[in-house]
DNA sequence: TGCGCCATGTAACATGTTACATGATTAT
DNA sequence: ATAATCATGTAACATGTTACATGGCGCA
């Protein structure tokens, strides 16, 4: 279960309330998820009655109430343990392929356009990570070695469309050529 | 919904049985799912109330009877219409980046500990993928065009893995320049 | 005797998304 | 007027995984 580490790293970093963190997730592009609504509240809900957060209420003046949640100790050792724990492989699923498996059945122009179109937003997601992203930005980092990661951290994502980008631009090389 | 076109698919190529479904999806690296019972056969039922799909059951002798799946016209054109639609974005989890943030709290053999065992499972990966896959393989393709797709679906997939290689170790170095 | 293959299916659970619901304040 | 921001939460649905259930055959 990702998402409640996913959390607790981030309250590790400083206490957030809910509605911070479905920012964070819907504006981060390393935070992959979507940020909806259910999953966060019931997520802080569950970390608050297994006491690997505290939370406080506080009034606003003319905004809502929020509920600011804080590590405890528990939650602390929580994710440091889940740190250590041996990584899993990244889940890749681009249906993309899958539509490319079958698409011998395209005419040679459906087939460029469709290739084009995947291209296009491949292109314009590099363009997006290519922009400083606001969370896990390095300059926030606690040390110099906390930056470095955070900066591997964006690298690694900006590799993988930059890979995708190359692999179907020379698709579509490969293809024009077998036509002509 | 990608597992019901994956499995129209599968069966545009030739008709299949559940378990065969199961035993692609299984042994597959591009087709991603886990091949478990539940969804293939759920998904099948779906595709045949839909009509999408026709079936005959096969009695064995000192074999259990299969019913064997086989595309219809309709299931051929609604395969060919999601070919045509615009592709998805490829989805990308990586846990393990997740991991890497609140990386810093480890001790740098901890550390470096975490990075060689990520590396290893990688490269692991990038070895499986490297041994021919028995599905799809470009010599069954029905034409040129499609053993092209096939090979260039498979590169897809050894380059992510080198990729991600390639950044790992490229990591290790920095990280270890930084902490002398 | 026990495991793996063939072949079907169901139950329970985990995870994630969209949409609904409320309600004040502030900016266009 | 109308949309966006702040702030909480719930309901319904989609998707995917593990484990359970049945049962014969062949192999070590």
């Amino acid at each position: 279960m990702s998402v409640k580490h996913a959390i607790l790293g981030l309250l590790s970093w400083q206490p957030l309330s809910g509605y911070d963190l479905k920012k964070i997730f819907s504006d981060s592009t390393a935070f992959y998820w979507s940020g909806n609504n259910n999953q966060v509240y019931r997520t802080l809900l569950e970390l608050y009655d297994e006491g690997l957060v505290s939370r406080e209420i506080i009034q606003q003046e003319n905004l809502p109430a929020k509920k600011i949640y804080t590590i405890s100790e528990k939650g602390r050792q929580e994710l440091r343990q889940w740190i250590t724990v041996n990584p899993e492989l990244p889940v890749l699923r681009n249906s993309f392929l899958i539509q490319l498996a079958w698409a011998d059945q395209l005419t040679p122009p459906e087939l460029e356009n469709l290739l084009a179109s995947y291209e296009e937003e491949i292109h314009t997601q590099w363009l997006i990570h290519n922009q400083s992203s606001p969370q896990l930005s390095p300059e926030q980092a606690r040390s110099p070695r906390e930056a470095l990661l955070w900066s591997a951290i964006h690298q690694n994502q900006l590799r993988f469309y930059q890979t995708e980008w190359d692999w179907v631009k020379h698709l579509r090389v490969s293809l024009a050529e077998i036509q002509s």
